[in-house]
DNA sequence: TGCGAACCGTACCGTACGGTACTTATCGGG
DNA sequence: CCCGATAAGTACCGTACGGTACGGTTCGCA
């Protein structure tokens, strides 16, 4: 464990290479495919690098994660005034990019990585995933919600509430068995479009309410 | 992989016996712990014994979880008329054991191992952990929804997608984060009770909306 | 009582991994 | 031109696992 709170800068240009290495061959095989000697045959270095750089091979696996975290920018959300149809649209784009980003290969495969090794070091990888990333997506939703709240198109007492709602609607089961192995979804945008739907009613002001398809 | 299609019978009380033991070194220890010398030992049994019996180590995992598969049994719904209230009732219930069962020692061990194992073995374990052990309790679910529907409770097009977004609306991203290490729910019924509120919200006919208590 | 099957306990084998040590080569600065 | 640092490449070590083989023991059964 030599990595811990160095957020800005990280690792060096040769390094990130060396995990970008490390992140494909986790992808392609698994965990079991992803050795020390593996690592560095595959990003052509030597192992006594690898330990000096990531100290182990924990610390490899935890420089994989906030890697991968550092490299996904989710753009800010810009303090334009929203109507019923702009926060809709918002909704189901968030959607979408929420189902693809827990579909992609790489979120799919340290995930299974961390799950895997949640009994072994006290789930630090787990928390390193979800803090590192998963904030970033939370924030850009809670703040999404927030400006429907203050633009009176949204009623509700608990935004972590609301927000966890929506996640739910949105995801279902979904991520849990893509990490058991099954395919994705078919139909990404028909899910987004029926979560950000069920939000709104349960969510929504008279206002969102009133331009809504009615039930049934 | 010697096991198969035998669901009646299944094993002896000796290999359950073994097979339980098994699960509780998993629950225990992790997949590290899950060694074949390690079960031999824990169940007093000889390693020859078990290869003879489960065939190789993948046979073993696979065999524990139709093992822990049957020995859980939902009971049927019985066929009474139901009222608003009932519905309810009988969804909150649902709810309250499903996440019950999924922040379960062995549920969640048994998840573990087979979203660690899906890389290597075509998702075979995770197949079979969706079959064996969530056939059930999804039955139950859309049995309940059903008769729901039948008493002009609820209204959906799709029993399946009414469902899943139940499903959502109780576990949210809370299996994923449980999976990854994270402490279970505080207050399991509050959680249970939000996700009916918003089920029967969005699927409750008139007769189940008027005696809601109105939105704030 | 004797026989055979099942099974326990243990020792064993090959392999593969995590981690370390050592040699060689590249490269920037005095 | 030399020197120290950094890192590639390789060889190596200890360990632990999956899987197999074998001797000894129990137990059902004729």
């Amino acid at each position: 464990m030599s990595v811990d709170n160095l957020e800005p800068s990280e690792f060096s240009p040769r390094q990130n290479a060396v995990l970008e290495q490390a992140l494909q061959l986790l992808v392609d095989g698994g965990e079991k495919a992803l050795t020390t000697s593996g690592v560095a045959r595959a990003a052509n270095c030597s192992k006594e690098s690898l330990y000096k750089w990531f100290g182990d091979r924990d610390g490899l696996l935890s420089a994989m994660i906030a890697y991968q975290a550092s490299k996904v920018r989710t753009f800010e959300r810009n303090g334009e005034r929203l109507t019923s149809a702009s926060l809709h649209d918002h909704l189901v784009i968030f959607s979408k990019d929420l189902l693809e980003v827990l579909a992609g290969d790489v979120s799919l495969a340290l995930n299974r990585l961390a799950v895997g090794q949640s009994h072994r070091d006290g789930s630090k990888l787990g928390k390193l995933l979800l803090e590192r990333g998963r904030r970033q997506i939370d924030r850009r939703a809670m703040g999404l919600i927030d400006s429907g709240k203050r633009a009176g198109l949204l009623r509700f007492h608990d935004a972590d509430e609301a927000y966890h709602t929506l996640y739910g609607l949105i995801v279902s089961d979904l991520h849990v068995r893509m990490l058991l192995g099954e395919p994705g979804l078919k139909d990404t945008a028909r899910q987004a479009e029926r979560a950000v739907s069920a939000f709104l009613r349960l969510y929504g002001t008279e206002k969102v309410l009133a331009e809504m398809p009615l039930v049934g």
